[in-house]
DNA sequence: GCGGGGATTAACT
DNA sequence: GTTAATCCCCGCG
């Protein structure tokens, strides 16, 4: 039986976000992703990388919104899309080493409408999960806000990111993540 | 200050 | 395939 409270217990340490951007969106696969009484486990990622990577938020260097992005990972970082969707990021690497994931889409577990679409697409999830800009720079070391140890997927999917026709080259990296087959994926190759 | 664009979504034709 | 909704942030002056 899953639970908030047993997630709780399986919560993952700032340490494990101290790797590479594309290193942690393939390991948040399959981890839970807890917002108050609501979990999800999470289906669809992206890395985005530093400066060099064309379609991060990094490419201008830190910002006053971005430069949350050049601290440690295992921080949130929440911002507002085409002024209506917010997009939730999970920061990645050691402090000074600029990069994030974004989640993507999340298949409900706790306290969520069940139908597979309710968190397809990164707008979508985090509707669905009530998360906001007040939730922008939180360590995920919280008791609110937290990712989890839950099940290993067993296929994983590699493809270019969406929505980054923009960044020339970068576009066609291999930086996005998903579990083969999952209902929840917001596209398919 | 001002102007332009965007890591999207749903509802069109 | 196309388009509207909607607003904060960034770059430039």
């Amino acid at each position: 039986m899953i639970s908030v409270a047993s997630l709780r217990s399986k919560r993952l340490g700032a340490r494990w976000f101290h790797r590479d951007p594309a290193t942690i969106a393939r390991a948040l696969l399959g981890c839970a992703l807890v917002h108050g009484d609501r979990a999800a486990m999470i289906v669809e990622t992206e890395a985005y990388l530093g400066p060099e990577d064309l379609a991060s938020h990094a490419r201008f260097g830190p910002t006053s919104r971005t430069s949350v992005m050049f601290g440690p990972g295992g921080v949130s970082y929440v911002y507002l899309c085409y002024g209506m969707h917010q997009m939730f990021n999970i920061v990645a690497g050691r402090d000074g080493e600029p990069g994030a994931v974004l989640v993507r889409a999340a298949a409900p577990l706790v306290g969520l409408d069940p139908d597979p679409g309710t968190l397809r697409g990164p707008g979508k999830l985090t509707k669905a999960m009530k998360i906001g800009r007040a939730q922008d720079r939180v360590p995920l070391i919280d008791d609110a806000l937290f990712v989890a140890r839950h099940a290993r997927p067993r296929a994983i999917a590699v493809g270019p990111r969406i929505g980054v026709d923009y960044a020339r080259d970068w576009a066609a990296r291999p930086l996005r993540f998903w579990i083969e087959g999952h209902a929840s994926v917001s596209k398919v190759r």
